[in-house]
DNA sequence: ACGTTAATGTAGACACAAGCTACATTCGCA
DNA sequence: TGCGAATGTAGCTTGTGTCTACATTAACGT
């Protein structure tokens, strides 16, 4: 479906095409290393051609992290409808989905929350979806408090709590300062599982 | 101390006042916005002058970021010096001090934590120091452990997950991505209060 | 005090990128 | 079929990073 050939004048869907050529540079050269005329040259397409999708290169990377943002997104709702009736099992799969989208998707997550795009002076599409993903996790918590899982506890309390952990946790990893070791495999699962675990129990000792 | 006039040929003291004069701008226009040359017009200096100071822009960065290292592992170590008795009180004023550190400074946090600067290709001196930062942290819950504070849960599991409840909302805060009115003068210590005794308590009720 | 040397700043050049404008080609639709 | 909108092109201007050759100054031993 996707013309990769440059035969015709049109390139067929290059606002797509641009943005998925541009995650591979992010991720080795970085925002500063990435140019548009480059990835129109790897396209095939004039310097000037990205400007008919994009006002600006700042434009661009919005696309992509907006497409982060929603993708986290998913995240949670796929979590939530997948196990309705098990809100603790909904939070475990949710955080895991954000810790490995985030730790396998470094340069959009650095895009999403690295602040090269200020979340205030954008279009109110991108502040809309980042807020949407937050949102994700908290209805997980909302689910879990409503089940009686978390007893008493104040709802605001437990979802930054939550939120903070796993957001936490995730760029972590993405940024490098947890031993590549114990992430890479079936060690990030692991490394979730007890993260998960010490949060639910609490750092103080139980006298159960 | 420092020359603000331009008399001298020599500046004084230019490595530290291209740090100094571009973390301002880092803050309102960003690493892309950020130029060399714009920074040496601004101390009157000609435009090669910082090269006396900085191999290229990314030093000049890993300069900034390094500091922002440091800051946040002296501020483990003064909330150790401070309360060597009380790795409870330890832990808690070292994580509103990262708190507050990393939000009140969001541009330096962005290069430490955004992904401009790779920790991989880096001269050891930012490794170091961003693992020393880590460490900070870990020797606080190390002190916990020990007095007998988390009984007998797994010190790397603690450690991991404090450090990813503080960093993350650490980071929440500064992408603004928690409701400003909640971080704004004693909102913040509320806030990391509230996080503090979730993180401490288990988000699951307990029976006491 | 003086002269050498290293540190620091200057000036100019080059490559390259952002983003503008005027123009060309093609698509979709009446 | 033909026309307007969407898309791509070519060239220009401006600004930036970074190199090199050179100028000025500070530091320091004699």
């Amino acid at each position: 479906m996707r013309r990769t050939q440059k035969n015709t004048y049109h390139h067929g869907n290059l606002r797509h095409a641009l943005i998925e050529a541009a995650i591979p540079v992010l991720r080795d050269k970085g925002v500063v290393g990435l140019s548009l005329r480059e990835l129109a040259g790897k396209l095939g397409v004039s310097h000037g051609a990205p400007y008919r999708h994009f006002r600006n290169k700042t434009e661009l990377l919005e696309g992509i992290a907006l497409a982060g943002y929603r993708e986290l997104a998913k995240i949670c709702a796929t979590s939530r409808e997948r196990y309705p009736l098990d809100p603790d099992k909904q939070l475990f799969e949710a955080g895991i989905g954000y810790v490995e989208y985030v730790s396998g998707n470094r340069e959009i997550a650095n895009l999403m929350f690295g602040g090269v795009l200020s979340l205030q002076d954008c279009g109110p599409d991108l502040r809309e979806a980042a807020d949407e993903a937050v949102a994700g996790l908290a209805a997980i918590i909302d689910n879990g408090k409503r089940a009686g899982l978390f007893g008493s506890r104040n709802t605001g309390d437990l979802v930054l709590t939550t939120l903070s952990a796993v957001h936490g946790l995730a760029l972590l990893i993405s940024a490098g300062l947890v031993e590549p070791e114990q992430t890479s495999g079936k060690g990030l699962r692991m490394l979730c599982t007890s993260v998960y675990e010490t949060l639910m129990q609490g750092l103080l000792e139980r006298d159960t």
